[in-house]
DNA sequence: CATGAATGAGTTTTCATTCAT
DNA sequence: AATGAATGAAAACTCATTCAT
């Protein structure tokens, strides 16, 4: 799983031979079909491997704090956080999640990390703390936000310093949220 | 080209046979060959075309202002625009913008359209408009805002009419810009 | 279809790979899927091809005669100069026509051999030509008969000639149809 | 074994892997190898099982009776019979008989069930039971009838119950048999 | 110019068999 | 004796690309 991982990420999925992984992770073709049913299959479980990881960093770092406020500024961070921590883990699944083939519907049935958003930012506008706005575009904007942030730092489009970043980041998300 | 952007859009460059892009136009897989050296260069022929149409509804739209800040409105607005109404094109830019096999570098040599908001950030920010912010930075948010926003709408995540979206955007990107 | 057929007789449909049947056949494995969809979909056309030469050379016999007992003589003696003149076709038939992935339900649908049988045997039986027998067995009796006969000529077990074994078994056939 | 025979003979040799029989076995792939040298051995132990309990079951029958007759109608009673109850092994024995990957010539040396109706049929025409016939040629006839009749009765292709084909086959068998 | 058959290398997948534990 | 992971050869199938017509 390891070495599909970095492959995938690297590559790109389809682009990636079963005989690939295979090779780097100095064993057989058929013995992976031992452990997983298809490429699908595997590409699948790296998958939910990385949204169990993303999903607990996430459900951690809300417990820390109850201020709606806190709570998405911690979130953002830590969503920077584990995208520098576990950039393979991250960029995949930025990949891999719009393909239906691998992220069956069933798959997507449980709460996504937008959900926890979407929820902090309700109880925000209930609390006073935010400004009237819809939660789910308002996810939308933090989400794209930061995803492209990401990627300009780790494309060196922008040559600022990552913590740079994620404070200036943080104080957008806020302009966009309060009053 | 057509054929092949409705097919590379719906299920993936990979996934694309030049056979069902020949089935489609219906012509010869061989006559595909007569007009694009390569797969690979059809797609690259068809972003070209994409990414012209796109990159002429920017330069459309700037011309129109001379406020940065109206530009930066007008430029959200075009960005939205051409979404709806070129949604194959502009799904293909996304796809296919970041693979270096069919985007080689001397395609991305010429400037890009974070660009032309990069100037007029910096022009807005010199004229007072704007709060002093890293362009670049700023080019970033807007544009996974922009995006994600899009994303959203079209995957029915959010169930808010289009203009909505887009106005309530543009006024959040004017929060991240503004005092 | 024609070395796949030799080779499907020869080794058994699974034991026949496309590999070699393309080598044979002078020609590469996937120029094989340029016209077939599958190995199934080659056994299946093959088959196709077996069972109207087949089904064509029993009812051009059929009418030649209007007698039953005329009939049924003919038949078993088209059945025998068929499996002769079309070993590989008629040895084709005996193993594939059980093998439900290849012969699907949809192919069996058409009226089979054993029809026609039955239809002379019902009128043999109207006619006062034949006893009163259930026609459906009466035919698995000859359609059994001859194929057993004919491997038995095959198979070198017995060394009657040919020609004594189509006689012979016609005079058994009808001992048991006629009273 | 068991569990193999079920497989073989529901999806064919070639299509059952030894993963599927081990499985079904609730054992592992590598135990089958200890008790078998081979998948092909497997299953020539398996047909070596069947083709015992048929020939005990038809040499069982022969001492019972001493006239011909009495003898052919005894036989053809008892295939039928095995056919019914042993399902599983007559089946698999019309399957794998003529496969000589698996049945090998020094296994086909021994003395065939056909090798007893011959014996009987020829003591029948010496004694003047039976008219003047080929009995190999009348022992393919025979077996053909009852192999043809049992796939009748198993496939329902016709409706006659079992009882009522057996005595009408053996009726049919005389009828070839005697003068 | 257009066609589509042909090529052949590459892909995913299967599976009998081996072997360390 | 039993297990099941590992192997590797071979199978079915795909597809970008070429080329004779």
């Amino acid at each position: 799983m390891d070495t599909a991982l970095k492959l995938f990420v690297k590559n790109g999925i389809d682009a990636t031979s079963i005989r690939a992984i295979s090779e780097g992770a100095n064993t057989a073709e058929g013995n992976i079909y031992r452990h997983f049913e298809s490429k699908d299959d595997l590409a699948r479980e790296i998958f939910l491997d990385c949204a169990k990881q993303f999903r607990a960093a996430l459900e951690e770092t809300v417990k820390l704090d109850t201020d709606p406020e806190d709570q998405i500024k911690a979130l953002v961070r830590t969503i920077f956080g584990f995208s520098m921590n576990k950039q393979l883990e991250f960029c995949y699944i930025l990949i891999v999640h719009h393909r239906e083939e691998i992220i069956t519907k069933d798959i997507l049935s449980k709460p996504l990390p937008k959900d926890v958003f979407i929820e902090i930012i309700n109880n925000g506008i209930e609390n006073g703390n935010f400004r009237s706005v819809d939660p789910v575009l308002a996810v939308a904007w933090i989400v794209g936000m930061v995803q492209r942030s990401f990627i300009f730092v780790q494309r060196k489009i922008t040559s600022l310093p990552q913590e740079v970043v994620v404070e200036q980041t943080i104080d957008a998300v806020m302009r966009i949220l309060k009053n």
